[in-house]
DNA sequence: GGCTTTAGTGGGAGCGCTCTCACCACATGG
DNA sequence: CCATGTGGTGAGAGCGCTCCCACTAAAGCC
């Protein structure tokens, strides 16, 4: 296509990258118009960018971000920050598919996308210290639990942040984008005594995320409106040998269960397994729905009956509402919450 | 887009950072010593380092990164690279092992992690663009593709870059990390040899990945120092849903298999889900041998018999090159080959 | 005519840092 | 005695960029 667009500036060792000094150079102008050509500057003759314009192209032209940034105050670049000391709990796709939508969402700016994670109590304190520091110009804060006290302290300090999640303290006024949790623990139970369950239980997610607190919230609300007792509550930790534990756990408790919400697919997963491990038929005699509509699901035989949970979507405007707020400092966007849908599959219908 | 970024302000806060300037003020020093004494200079005093770690704590200094890249001219940063352009393929739970790996590998260091995803054609010049444009110190390349040849490219740009998983070019003498994925192939076959099956298959991966020709290649060897029939090749996309749709073409091909090879557990999954709603007991009349060593497997009832993959660890380990290749520049590290192990679980033995 | 306005331009200054270099004191060696 | 280190220091020069301000030329208005 473009013959000499092909081979910018290989460039091994010596050549130094041109500088916006050899751009004006090129182009015929200087330094200040080829820098308002540069950032669309409303204050530049036609012929002058088109001059910068071919400079570009002919010099191979990047301009130099650290220079930028050190002047603009501006470090182009935004965090995503991951709470999770356990790596185990991180190898949920749940994390890839908030990446990829954070990331997205990033696509048409200039922002770069940087990783934080803290594992250890002590990289907490060097995770802070690096937001303070004004090395990035925001944040987005994920699958973060109750413990993780200073993350909230982040609002303070004036780094536009969004959570994607509720935070624990929305006090704050913290903007964030969650999925309607509670609904869809709601409609979970409302599957499942519509049809016809009335033995039943959950295996809720831990309590120290606000996720799991409102799936199980909603999930008890469903039932109270149903006219059914409230049941077991056993707790997992979102994984699928959590969900398996908890199934064992469950099965003891009430062997008589007929319909098992469980608040993750992985988890659901872990119970079906559970389940058929102990001799009973999924759905004819113990109905499951699960929680987030994961692919891996199909991996099932029959489909898991689940509860839509767009996470791509919702990190992809979380980063838009990240983006926003950096553009418009002082201005808190008000929180977006994703309506829940019930996807019904084989495991809760005959 | 952007043309209203008049606010070269750090907005609210009000507070500036303290400079290297208020520093050394504050320490009663230079702010040459100051440099010193931070960078770890060995030209300092005893007291005047006392004094400027002091003055640190004191007044919460952090470094400019921008203004210290800018004469530096070091980014501070690597770029991890996924030229995947298939949101599915990315839920693999693989990228996160990676992403954590080799964030674990930069702990120690100050450099920091940018995530370059490119999906579409047009963004993969994007990529190669910014890679090139010094924006980061090096760079690793994870799950590459036979057609991203743009990515070979790289080595020749003089950016310090690392593989994870063997690069189809290997002439251009570009280091990498890889598990020994032949060997990996091979002992599958062995063991399902052994185990004394004899109508084997495999579902094999993707052909424009390394990874899975090598391992196809691995078992098609083993397969011939057993002396049996290399059997039916169907190819899959390392994914549940394609495991499942090529053991339903397989058992449609060779009815009367008796050993199946998935070249990786995701898929593996999907065989056995796909085996047993054919009414194939697993491993009673078909054993089955995964890849990976996943955690998921675990929801397979009975254990999978896999070949273990340490990815953080490879990826960790890349992470390292990558660290040695930018601090010396010039020497090509070697490349790092894992050795494949067998875990032997319930699907592959009575 | 004198003025203001306006579109466009270029010359500086300086962001916060590192690094070279000159410099000083005090050792050591001839 | 001078020559030669040697550990320690500080002043100054930029790195490449954006932005403020002074400036021009052409146009508009009385």
């Amino acid at each position: 296509m473009n013959a000499n667009s092909s081979r910018p500036a290989p460039a091994a060792a010596g050549r130094p990258s041109p500088t916006l000094e050899d751009l004006a150079l090129a182009a015929g102008v200087s330094r200040s118009t080829a820098s308002r050509a540069i950032n669309g500057g409303s204050k530049v003759s036609a012929q002058a960018q088109a001059a910068v314009d071919a400079a570009i192209v002919a010099l191979g032209y990047t301009p130099n971000r650290a220079a930028r940034s050190l002047v603009t105050r501006r470090a182009g670049s935004v965090a995503l920050v991951i709470p999770e000391p356990d790596a185990r709990v991180m190898m949920d796709p749940y994390f890839a598919a908030v990446i990829m939508g954070v990331n997205e969402a990033l696509r048409e700016t200039d922002l770069q996308l940087v990783l934080l994670m803290s594992r250890a109590g002590d990289d907490s304190a060097r995770t802070i210290r690096y937001l303070r520091g004004g090395h990035v110009d925001g944040a987005i804060v994920v699958s973060h639990h109750r413990a993780d006290d200073w993350v909230e302290s982040l609002g303070a300090t004036g780094l536009p942040t969004v959570f994607i999640g509720r935070p624990w303290d929305t006090e704050s006024g913290i903007p964030y984008v969650d999925l309607d949790n509670f609904e869809g623990g709601r409609l979970a139970a409302r599957h499942l005594s519509g049809a016809g369950r009335s033995k039943l239980a959950t295996i809720a997610g831990p309590t120290d995320m606000t996720a799991a607190v409102d799936r199980l919230q909603g999930w008890l609300q469903g039932l109270r409106e149903a006219g059914l007792q409230p049941g077991p509550v056993i707790h997992g930790d979102f994984t699928t040998a959590g969900g398996a534990d908890a199934a064992a756990r469950l099965l003891a408790e009430a062997p008589d269960v007929d319909g098992i919400f469980a608040a993750s697919d992985l988890m659901a997963l872990g119970v079906v397994d559970t389940l058929r491990g102990k001799g009973r038929r999924v759905p004819d005699e113990v109905a499951v729905v699960g929680f987030d509509n994961h692919s891996i699901q199909a991996a099932n035989g029959l489909g898991l009956t689940t509860v839509a949970h767009p996470m791509a979507d919702i990190a992809a405007a979380a980063g838009k509402l990240l983006v926003d707020a950096i553009a418009n400092p002082g201005e808190l966007p008000e929180p977006v919450i994703y309506p829940a849908e019930l996807v019904v599959r084989g495991s809760s219908v005959a």
